[in-house]
DNA sequence: TTGACGTGATACTAAATGGTTTCATATATA
DNA sequence: TATATATGAAACCATTTAGTATCACGTCAA
């Protein structure tokens, strides 16, 4: 069993990943307009485009010489699945009390 | 702005930490149990238990010389709560499919 | 065609990470 | 009390990670 959301969750370890994502949620981005908007080399920027690409986070697209970033909001769902699997534990005592309301058997067929 | 989420994120970021989340939904569990399940040794594992305790994800209670740890659910809400923003990306054609029929102006008043 | 521009790719560095081993300390238990 | 058990903590190591600088390459425009 490979795990394969692991380059998802790996991409979202770093802030400046994070960041990228909630950037591209206003529009898709070149490598160029990405690295504007942080202080590091767009070598550094490309770097952490390539790991949210590994994660299947956003994809990408080639235009003449520039290379077009955008969110593809369909590879987050594992982590959300992921994540939501946790629900059933929101508050046990919770859970108690439902199935006792529930045997009280309201009987309505 | 500090980054708040970090560490829970961070946590996530490890397959290993990942499986202890969902071993400890099966209920509480020393660090000896956890390090039952794992082929590595005990202080590996403390660690991994440490960073898991760090993002809030796991809560630790001392009885006598045991020290237990229960998973706690909570501290992943801010986790979800982060990937949810991006439900609003769900397709944008589909909201504007949604936006168009709203237009139609069914006029139910 | 000649630059300028946007990107790809490699080599390098410092720091973080995931693991180990070893030893100390506190708590049960015979 | 003596011993076994459960954990804490520190020092160490290899690998990964996040960043840099540098250079090569394809594409656009004058």
């Amino acid at each position: 069993m490979t795990d394969t959301l692991q380059p998802a969750f790996r991409a979202l370890a770093d802030p400046t990943r994070r960041a990228i994502l909630h950037m591209l949620g206003q529009g898709e981005m070149t490598i160029a307009q990405v690295s504007d908007q942080f202080d590091m080399t767009r070598a550094a920027v490309k770097k952490h485009l390539t790991v949210l690409q590994e994660g299947d986070l956003i994809a990408v697209r080639t235009k003449g010489r520039e290379r077009i970033n955008t969110l593809h909001v369909a590879g987050m769902k594992p982590l959300t699945d992921w994540l939501n699997f946790f629900d059933q534990f929101w508050d046990e005592k919770l859970a108690d009390l439902k199935t006792a309301i529930e045997n009280k058997d309201i009987s309505n067929d």
